[in-house]
DNA sequence: AGCACGCCGACT
DNA sequence: GTCGGCGTGCTC
């Protein structure tokens, strides 16, 4: 007989907490599924095994027992413990974690094993040596993982210099050792390519594939062959972090700055810390690879958090592409108000007759509207933010989302006084009609989110442009995620202010990245690529160093500014959002939330809390929205996650009517 | 969140 | 007398 403290699966905050039930079967262990009656009604419910006493804590009026226990379906001690982790750190419910690790599916019914990958075939391997360079990376990668010791790398490699070779060797010396491995990618769909390499070089056998597009039947059938320990090698996208792997040696990140990496979901958890957490325990190594580090990560690498190895030279000593600035603010002078600077036009005609493709860059239509002067260039900015301000037509204001800060839009320029001035935001799905327009004997296609809905049809698209159907691709971020194309000729970056000037943090470091992916896609052939990008704001520092590929000058600029600024890695980041039926619930929550928290810190701090505004789409799904930033100083993260933790708890109990939701370091301010 | 219990009004 | 309305409070 032994006493059992389990989470069950239910959906109300109300009954997250561990409740004890008494165990016939004395074999009972930490991380099993078991089924136990709940409530008055005594309905059978599932629940997880957290931990396993021998005497109860309290006397219990009516002690139950659970029913019986699922052998198919049960986690580790590990698991559960990283699931306790999680709870606290993303202030997600017990079953929440738990979720996250078991499979959303059940057996499939004839038993027989779906292999969803079958038809990919894996790449034939002429396995090249090594660079001298790469050896040297590999080394103490080697050597922390035969030692089984818990050590974390950055491999800071420049677009081709050969990142995914060093993955594999180490992904081979942790099978070496006996131990299993995960690859992580930032977006499964675009990276078949990694894919194949991988099951070539280590057989089809022995690697599972974890992504979205899986049925739920073909996601159970992966999860199970990973647990039996049949399975060395797991590939996915973040989630593939929650495999149920015994005994991992590696966890590879690759393009680890990409944001894909933090979830948006319920719980709202960071890919790199789980994988740190799970690495912990199991003494396993941490490989995160990019040619343009998030910098909290190059912060986190100077201070010795992550041990830095660098590729600096392409594989086959490609030159890096010639890379211009245009300024829009002369086109403007000049009289040209198209979309289109005079330079780019003719880069294109010239690409165009030598035959060359090109892709031009579009970035996301941007959801918010920044002012600027097509003049001088000036950005209206919240001056205690640093932040782009919103325009927000409503009101006629200009609004900072992270403090609140808003101002008259001005009519002028306040710089230099000019009438121009211009609401950005929209405008660029123009780019197709213009380019059209123009380039009539030319093929165009566009790759956005909204010609993507189909499925199929990126795979399609970037088929025909591999094959040369089309000459002009214009298109999203979507085109610069690892792509190899053999032809381009030339990259064009439309405006490389609307990234600029996302009313984020981050938005500087985004900008950079976007320019150095896009224009790694220039010239991968024998030919050198061009690059142009047209801006505004082309002294911008982002522009500039990201022109002249230098990323340790952007970094030296950006980590000054975070920390004159406060922000992140600096400080953590906390959004709360609060919703409700009515605007008058959701905005009460939100400023008794916000005295709560003041009086909480004991008057200090108070620079940190940033009062409550409406949402800037305050009303989505007939609930109305408040939001609260919040800036953690370094090294209080603790301090204030068990501020909202009790905050939360003693909430619970009264009846609430609205919801509040935690997002720590979100990677989108609404 | 569910779900049972309970304490009032309209009904065979 | 009883069927059922939803308000209230608890779940090991």
């Amino acid at each position: 007989m032994k006493y059992i403290n389990v989470a069950i699966d239910n959906k109300s905050e109300h009954t997250d907490t561990l409740y004890t039930y008494g165990c016939e079967d004395d074999q009972v262990q930490v991380g099993q599924k078991v089924y136990v009656p709940f409530g008055l009604g005594d309905k059978v419910r599932e629940a997880y095994v957290f931990q396993v006493l021998e005497e109860p804590e309290q006397e219990y009026k009516k002690l139950k027992f659970a029913e019986k226990i699922d052998e198919e379906v049960s986690l580790t001690e590990e698991i559960i413990d990283t699931c306790m982790w999680m709870k606290r750190r993303y202030l997600c419910k017990y079953i929440d974690a738990v979720k996250c690790f078991t499979p959303a599916g059940s057996r499939s019914k004839r038993g027989k094993e779906r292999n969803p990958y079958k038809d990919a075939e894996g790449e034939a391997q002429n396995i090249l040596s090594l660079t001298a360079e790469q050896e040297r990376v590999l080394a103490p990668i080697r050597q922390a993982i035969s030692e089984g010791r818990h050590r974390r790398f950055l491999l800071h490699g420049v677009t081709g210099s050969g990142k995914t070779e060093v993955y594999m060797r180490a992904v081979a010396k942790c099978l070496e050792e006996g131990r299993q491995a995960v690859m992580l990618v930032p977006e499964i769909s675009l990276t078949k390519q990694i894919i194949e390499r991988f099951i070539g070089r280590f057989g089809s056998d022995s690697i599972a594939v974890l992504h979205s597009r899986l049925s739920l039947g073909e996601r159970y059938d992966e999860w199970s062959r990973i647990r039996s320990g049949q399975v060395k090698i797991v590939i996915g996208a973040r989630s593939a972090v929650f495999a149920p792997l015994s005994q991992i040696g590696l966890v590879v990140l690759d393009e680890e700055h990409e944001t894909t990496y933090k979830s948006d979901m319920t719980p709202k958890y960071d890919a790199v810390e789980v994988a740190l957490k799970r690495l912990q325990h199991h003494d396993g190594v941490l490989l995160l690879g990019s040619a343009t580090p998030g910098v909290a990560t190059y912060f986190r690498s100077c201070q010795g958090i992550y041990e830095r190895l660098e590729l600096t030279s392409r594989y086959n000593q490609v030159a890096l592409p010639q890379v211009s600035v245009v300024d829009m603010r002369d086109e403007m002078k000049a009289g040209n108000r198209s979309i289109i600077s005079r330079q780019l036009y003719e880069a294109m005609e010239t690409a165009l007759e030598k035959k060359q493709q090109i892709i031009l860059f579009l970035n996301r239509r941007g959801y918010s509207t920044f002012i600027s002067c097509r003049e001088c260039g000036k950005v209206l900015k919240c001056p205690d933010c640093g932040i782009s301000l919103t325009y927000h037509k409503d009101k006629n204001r200009a609004v900072c989302h992270y403090c609140g800060y808003e101002e008259k839009p001005p009519e002028i320029c306040p710089d230099c006084g000019s009438r121009y001035i211009r609401y950005f935001g929209t405008g660029t799905e123009k780019v197709e009609e213009t380019v059209r327009g123009f380039f009539e004997k030319a093929s165009v296609e566009r790759l956005d989110l909204d010609t993507t809905k189909r499925k199929g049809s990126i795979e399609r698209i970037l088929n025909s442009f591999k094959k040369g159907k089309i000459d002009i691709l214009i298109g999203t971020q979507l085109v610069a995620k690892g792509l190899d194309f053999k032809n381009v000729g030339l990259v064009g970056i439309i405006s490389a202010d609307v990234t600029l000037n996302i009313p984020d943090f981050r938005s500087p470091e985004r900008t950079f990245q976007m320019i150095t992916q896009a224009a790694g896609r220039a010239g991968r052939g024998d030919e050198t690529g061009t690059v142009i990008i047209q801006s505004y704001t082309p002294e911008n520092y982002a522009v500039q160093l990201a022109a002249e590929q230098d990323y340790k000058g952007f970094y030296e600029t950006e980590i000054q500014l975070r920390q004159y600024m406060g922000y992140p890695p600096y400080s953590d980041l906390i959004q709360l959002v609060f919703a409700s039926k009515t605007e008058e619930k959701a905005k009460g929550a939100a400023e008794n939330w916000y005295e709560k928290i003041l009086s909480a810190l004991g008057g200090e701090e108070k620079e940190c809390v940033f009062r409550p505004q409406a949402a800037p789409m305050s009303k989505i799904k007939e609930q109305y929205r408040y939001c609260m930033l919040i800036k953690c100083p370094q090294g209080k993260r603790r301090a204030y996650s068990e501020i909202l933790e009790t905050l939360k708890e003693a909430e619970k109990i009264k009846k609430k009517d609205y919801t509040v939701n935690v997002d720590i370091n979100p990677y989108s301010f609404i």
